[in-house]
DNA sequence: CCCTAATGTTTACAGCATACACATAATGAG
DNA sequence: CTCATTATGTGTATGCTGTAAACATTAGGG
């Protein structure tokens, strides 16, 4: 008697992304249709339309929640951190570690990131990483005016790591723990680059 | 009436590949379809299953074709240089140019690198990179047990930085000659780690 | 209470990858 | 040279996608 099924979903937009996200945890972005996912939630896949412009814009939407994903793993990782330095560290292997023990969201975040404007009240892992390195520069270990600098290389290192070790690249890097130790280090040497204000003038034969 | 269209085209497979990189550069992977690239050529789409498994696969040959391209160009780079620090920034800045001056190739590159067994004779970035890594060994700037290490920091660093300042991010790094020589300088920082245990015997002063 | 807006379904169509049957051209053996 | 074989192309058909248009159902406010 109560198996009466609703015309009305109750709130299929939530389902939608809810269903995107479990298929792109478990498969990866192969599968994020219009067609798959409303069949995944029992509704016609023109419902779809009612709350998402396109099959693109819902992908875009999915991608946005596996992004915010990432950066709240990102943000309870330095939650327990204090120091400069280790806070720093937390945040690449926080990045890292979704990348590898979610590959499927992982790729889901960071294909195709041409949607439109991210809403900016929505935790972004770019934001976080940026924050550690303004942290880096009020304890005075780097300057004001490296910030910018600092944070692009910081982002590019981690990133590109998270992106090469969780492809499926046969000559992808390994990933054991002292890989990724021994990246950070020298992730952190980059970012503190002795050579900069301590020990002035670069002998530079730079091009 | 020399215009007689011929039945068989010649050498249908390259002209796909080329008609595919053609685009490729011009629009990136958006329209890299099989009947796309059939009426580029002026074939019929069937065609192409004379010489592709599938348009997967069609793909993924143009991919590897953009992939050679791009380790072409960071041989060329590479070729004038004789200094290890100046040949490892000449292949990080190839990588990195190349990115942004063929945004479109860059990205059908490296999307979705699931391709079978790439052919070893063929150049390769990842080799290239590589290779100006074993020099710095071989210059004893750092120890062959770094060597793997090294060449995945610098990788990621300089494919993460190409990624994301080729990509559409809002969030993009600038890409102006300081941000990227800064960048360069930051990632050799990270290379001979000064502030390692065995710290290297400061070969600095030849510089 | 009914009218309207929101939400879902059905139907329809274009574009895609691809299988299958058929057409034509190139090649090599007698 | 002739002719069969093989390589390479075309035409047609199918099932899958994304999406538009018209219709159905329900929720909510005058």
């Amino acid at each position: 008697m109560g198996n009466m099924k609703k015309y009305h979903h109750g709130n299929l937009e939530e389902a939608l992304l809810t269903a995107g996200l479990q298929e792109a945890k478990a498969r990866g972005p192969r599968n994020l249709g219009v067609n798959f996912l409303a069949k995944a939630v029992k509704v016609s896949p023109t419902a779809v339309y009612r709350h998402f412009l396109s099959g693109e814009s819902l992908r875009a939407s999915i991608s946005q929640q596996a992004r915010e994903e990432l950066a709240r793993q990102m943000l309870k990782a330095i939650a327990t951190q204090t120091d400069v330095k280790n806070r720093f560290r937390a945040v690449g292997r926080a990045y890292i570690n979704f990348a590898l023990n979610e590959p499927g969201l992982f790729a889901v975040a960071f294909v195709a990131c041409e949607e439109g404007p991210q809403r900016e009240d929505s935790p972004s892992a770019w934001m976080v990483l940026q924050d550690s390195i303004l942290d880096i520069c009020n304890a005075k270990l780097i300057e004001a005016s490296e910030v910018q600098q600092v944070a692009s290389f910081a982002w590019a290192t981690v990133h590109g790591f998270a992106t090469l070790a969780g492809g499926s690249d046969p000559r992808r890097p390994k990933t054991n723990e002292k890989t990724i130790s021994d990246l950070l280090d020298r992730t952190w040497s980059g970012i503190i680059q002795l050579g900069s204000k301590n020990s002035a003038k670069d002998k530079l034969g730079a091009n």
